[in-house]
DNA sequence: AACGTTGTCAACCGCTCCAAG
DNA sequence: TCTTGGAGCGGTTGACAACGT
């Protein structure tokens, strides 16, 4: 199913990855950001090229992402989607929450296929579906389509409503179905920038539900100690961290850019709190076990909250902004 | 059981876009 | 305005699994 492992010139591996190739990148990525693809990947520990590295990111290791087959909604919205928006799976993908454009297009390419062969022709999938709004193609994607302007069927006179009614009514609107934060979660702090962090304010509860889970958090315990941190910061967070008002500005530049991940807690000893008990709730005794990986492996906290769990010692009211001193002193030492 | 064919999907490749200098 | 480098996108490939003969 995936393509050999091998060795290029520039001595960077390709093909499939393995698990402690997975691990490192995902651990990485989760604590510092995906700040620059093509260095990241000798900070991570990976051999690997940064392309790649973000490909598996994004495809594979990103938290949130479905697995498994598509569900009857996902492929009656694929299709009306593809109508719209023509082979733009990127486009396609942001519709359609944690599936990734890869994925779409290759359950396109393969239903095509399955339809062309049957010849079916009461099947709902329209082969020669092309793109009914040419607003979103410019005159290249049009050249680039495999079918010409003049195959545009006429059968929806009115894509634009249809997709949109269809994006109202049904179940998988990501706006509905998926809070803001699903799409953004990792790259976004998630809390509003009106809402900064300071040792008085408590974060939002939301549902991780589908976002954290057991494996999840269970992968994190064959983390190897090999991962670098980075010699330098991004011109942005060193900007932030000279902000002696970190504190009282909005931080969803800083994180977004830099930490991707806060973990933000509204209880002490929970890394993260889900909305409803219906949820996995990731307790203190699953903390103290990401302690005892994250305590070696990044000697450093990660959970940013007014509580600062399990902290190496550090004085009560040392200054949040003190914390990024000590990553920065942290850093240096590389 | 052995072999060939088809389906699936992770990963790669090459191109374009875009922001920064 | 031009150049450069990083990110992102879409098409294609390779390898394994499943299926058929």
């Amino acid at each position: 199913m995936v393509r050999s492992p091998s060795i290029d010139k520039n001595g960077l591996r390709k093909g499939a990855w393995s698990e402690e190739e997975d691990n490192k990148l995902r651990a990485y990525i989760l604590r510092y950001g995906h700040w620059n693809w093509r260095q990241l990947p000798k900070f991570a520990g990976v051999a690997r090229c940064g392309k790649s590295c973000r490909l598996r990111w994004l495809n594979y290791l990103k938290p949130g992402l479905k697995r498994g087959p598509f569900t009857k909604e996902e492929e009656e919205m694929l299709i009306k989607l593809h109508e719209k928006f023509g082979n733009k799976w990127s486009l396609i993908a942001a519709k359609l929450p944690g599936r990734t454009d890869n994925e779409i297009k290759n359950y396109w390419h393969t239903h095509k296929k399955k339809c062309k062969k049957s010849e079916d022709p009461n099947s709902t999938v329209k082969t020669n579906a092309t793109p009914q709004n040419t607003h979103v193609m410019d005159q290249k994607d049009k050249q680039d389509s495999s079918i010409s302007l003049s195959e545009v069927s006429t059968d929806y006179p009115n894509m634009d409503l249809i997709v949109d009614t269809c994006l109202q009514e049904n179940s998988l609107n990501s706006e509905e179905s998926f809070p803001n934060f699903y799409e953004s979660f990792w790259t976004e702090i998630p809390v509003s920038p009106s809402t900064p962090i300071s040792s008085t304010s408590s974060a939002t509860s939301y549902n991780f539900s589908s976002v954290i889970d057991e494996s999840f958090v269970k992968s994190f315990e064959s983390l190897s100690t090999e991962v670098q941190v980075p010699s330098m910061l991004p011109s942005t967070t060193a900007a932030r961290i000279e902000d002696s008002n970190f504190q009282e500005s909005s931080n969803d530049a800083f994180f977004s850019s830099f930490w991707t991940e806060p973990f933000l807690t509204n209880e002490p000893n929970d890394l993260i709190s889900p909305s409803t008990s219906s949820t996995t709730t990731i307790t203190s005794s699953t903390v103290t076990n990401l302690d005892e990986v994250f305590g070696s492996f990044w000697n450093e906290p990660f959970v940013l909250d007014n509580h600062h769990h399990q902290l190496p010692p550090m004085d009560e009211g040392v200054p949040f902004t003190s914390y990024f001193y000590h990553d920065v002193d942290l850093f240096k030492q590389f």
